[in-house]
RNA sequence: GGUCGAGUAGCUCAGUCGGCAGAGCAUGCGCCUGAAAAGCGCAGGGUCACCGGAUCGACGCCGGUCUCGACCA
């Protein structure tokens, strides 16, 4: 191993350190599960807690009942963090919300507080809890690459530069294939020396805690989520919204933006716009399931009436062991 | 009441000359390190409305019944 290995090594194992000793828990599960209810209970019972969102759309500011962000008044209650970062005219990427979350850690530790993590953006928060090293961008590579439609062709390319790489994506992936070329490309290096994939789940690390509901009960809460969504004001907010401007290829990904977008743009029924959001809620849910149980570190509860009754007490646990 | 059309997977629909029942979506499962609320793959699923007939063989042809739709009265 060389000196600068050897400096890498010993920086990423305090701040590893760092990590685990101010996020005390990171609670996960599906969007609609009451993860958020149950860490701001804890939040308020246990003192010098802070929350830290794990979540890909909240940190649009203006996007407010489409995200469930947390309300004026339990932000101004309990402090969050990684909440309302950019416009929604902004792209936010992964490496943008780990460098963020990374501060947002500094900072706690600074004051002396811990943070509890809370969010079903999967990725985001294994960039963090894993330290994942992310391979920086060549914007120009990439767009030169998508405009290639051979899929086959790049894959073959793929599996010339970086069979282990490839060996870890479907051939037909496009833009996992445009990706792992343009760092190939890029930086020189095979993108799969970047990691060791997202199969490895260290032992080590922050103590998570999920929250899982059987199939029914969740397609239930997610239809009603979403009414009430609309109840409370989301196609206002589209429109406002789109008012001061474009929603960005990022912030435009949000589950009911581009649906209630049909709908003031007249190509669907308001109902029509509830149904397609509730369907791809769903769906999206059923893939946050998906990606969690893979990770065998998670300490799950099966919840089934009330989140903040049947988790708070082991939550409090973790924390205070 | 009459004429015509339709009835095939959970849904919308293909199905050539009579020869092993198909697609898209949905559903289930899996994969994915800078779009991740994104992207990709695999799988399960059928009394071809029902009853009878001719045929080696029927989703398909013949006769009848039921349901839905349109038109006529």
């Amino acid at each position: 191993m060389t000196m600068a290995a050897v400096d890498a090594d010993r920086q990423r194992s305090a701040a590893r350190a760092q990590l685990t000793s101010v996020v005390g828990v990171a609670v996960v599960g599906t969007t609609a599960s009451g993860k958020s209810s149950v860490a701001l209970a804890a939040a308020h019972a246990v003192p010098a807690l802070e929350l830290a969102s794990v979540d890909a759309m909240q940190v649009y500011r203006g996007m407010n009942i489409g995200t469930a962000k947390p309300s004026a008044a339990e932000q101004a209650a309990v402090r969050h963090h990684l909440i309302d970062l950019v416009a929604h005219t902004d792209l936010f990427t992964l490496a943008d919300y780990q460098a963020a979350m990374r501060a947002a850690v500094a900072d706690v530790a600074d004051r002396g507080r811990r943070v509890i993590a809370v969010g079903g953006t999967g990725l985001y928060l294994r960039s963090v809890v894993d330290g994942l090293d992310l391979p920086g961008q060549w914007p120009e590579l990439r767009d030169e690459l998508e405009g290639n439609r051979d899929v086959a062709g790049l894959f073959a390319q793929l599996s010339a530069l970086d069979p282990v790489a490839a060996s870890r994506m479907e051939p037909t992936n496009h833009r996992r294939i445009v990706r792992a070329l343009e760092v190939c490309l890029g930086s020189g290096r095979p993108f799969s020396s970047f990691g060791p994939g997202l199969d490895l789940y260290p032992a080590e690390g922050v103590t998570q805690l999920g929250l899982r509901w059987p199939r029914e009960r969740l397609v239930e809460r997610i239809a009603h989520r979403v009414r009430a969504m609309v109840d409370a004001g989301l196609v206002d907010e589209v429109a406002q919204l789109r008012q001061r401007g474009p929603l960005s290829t990022t912030a435009g990904q949000a589950l009911g933006y581009p649906e209630v977008g049909d709908y003031l743009d007249g190509r669907c029924s308001l109902d029509e716009a509830i149904d397609a959001t509730t369907l791809h809620t769903r769906q999206f849910a059923v893939r946050q399931e998906r990606w969690f149980r893979r990770d065998p570190r998670i300490q799950w509860i099966d919840v089934e009436h009330d989140p903040v009754e049947e988790c708070l007490p082991t939550l409090m646990r973790l924390l205070n062991p």
